[in-house]
DNA sequence: TATTGTTATACTCTATAACTATA
DNA sequence: TATAGTTATAGAGTATAACAATA
């Protein structure tokens, strides 16, 4: 493999197109582990560390009363818990459960896995062109939008010891 | 922008962001044109002529009940048509309406402009090289797992006068 | 008043299983 | 028997609007 010629494929066609391949391998192993996309989605981004229902809503790009089923159901689940904020107590934050965290990181690795098999084909410095153009891509998608593609910055001064119960 | 360093971002983590990102984009327009993501999808897919149901979930990677209910939907919403298939009984043909084939084409449209945007820095070779690299990956993919991101290929000889109606 | 989150409601999307009709 | 498609059913995802509690 050695991406020679684009054949009368534009970028934006080549951009979707992508898109679905990467959705789809978010599918296949979302169900391998049991999972809907929407809650890999969830648990990949509750890895680094608990997010209040604001942040998520950002994050996920969800109505807050979309994002209240999704919780309901992940935490029906076991996956994540809801854990009152003690600086505000009108929020709370969602957090992985020790089920929700290793079924979260084997779905992660298995995601880039998969991502990685279909890369490996790919020259060093086409590797490193394909992300640094992805990179500025995003660049200026949060220039131009303001959205944000990674977690949600703490809005204040980071909860002490909300974890404690 | 000129796309030089990745901040800390991985190949497989661009890859995702990136496919978010186009969601997000699919999202947008297909909302502003009053359609779902998944029946933005469809529509576009028929721009170029009509596909049966079979083709479709291969197309779209669906179960065939699953698009029995979208064209269901699309047709009740006067987006889509079913046709007799002259040389199978069984099988329809689904075609864009008048109304649906305008829809498609600003959508489709749309999403080519929106992403063309977030593309117009880009220097002319990186694009290239972008577009180049991402037919890589699909075609990995496609030799990998046999799937086919573009118009499925007719199974037989085309229908002749099948519009007839 | 503004913000955080939930509830109520109505659709859409999706899959599994069972079915009909045609090949 | 196999294939093309539908129906029945159940659950998940999503948005809008109205609401409660707290800031």
């Amino acid at each position: 493999m050695v991406a020679t010629e684009a054949p009368g494929l534009s970028l934006t066609e080549a951009l979707v197109r992508l898109a679905h391949l990467v959705q789809q391998v978010y599918g296949d192993v979302s169900r391998e582990h049991d999972l809907t996309p929407q809650q890999a989605q969830l648990l990949c981004l509750l890895v680094d560390g608990p997010i209040g229902m604001s942040g998520l809503t950002r994050a996920l790009h969800l109505e807050k009363s979309s994002l209240t089923g999704l919780v309901d159901r992940a935490e029906k689940r076991g996956l994540v818990a809801r854990v009152r904020d003690a600086r505000d107590r009108r929020a709370c934050l969602i957090e992985l459960t020790g089920a929700g965290a290793e079924i979260a990181t084997r779905a992660h690795d298995g995601v880039a896995a998969r991502l990685e098999t279909l890369a490996a084909g790919l020259p060093a410095r086409q590797r490193e062109l394909l992300t640094g153009v992805v990179g500025a891509i995003l660049a200026e998608d949060a220039a131009r939008t303001g959205r944000t593609w990674s977690r949600p910055e703490p809005e204040g001064p980071v909860a002490a010891g909300v974890n404690g119960r």
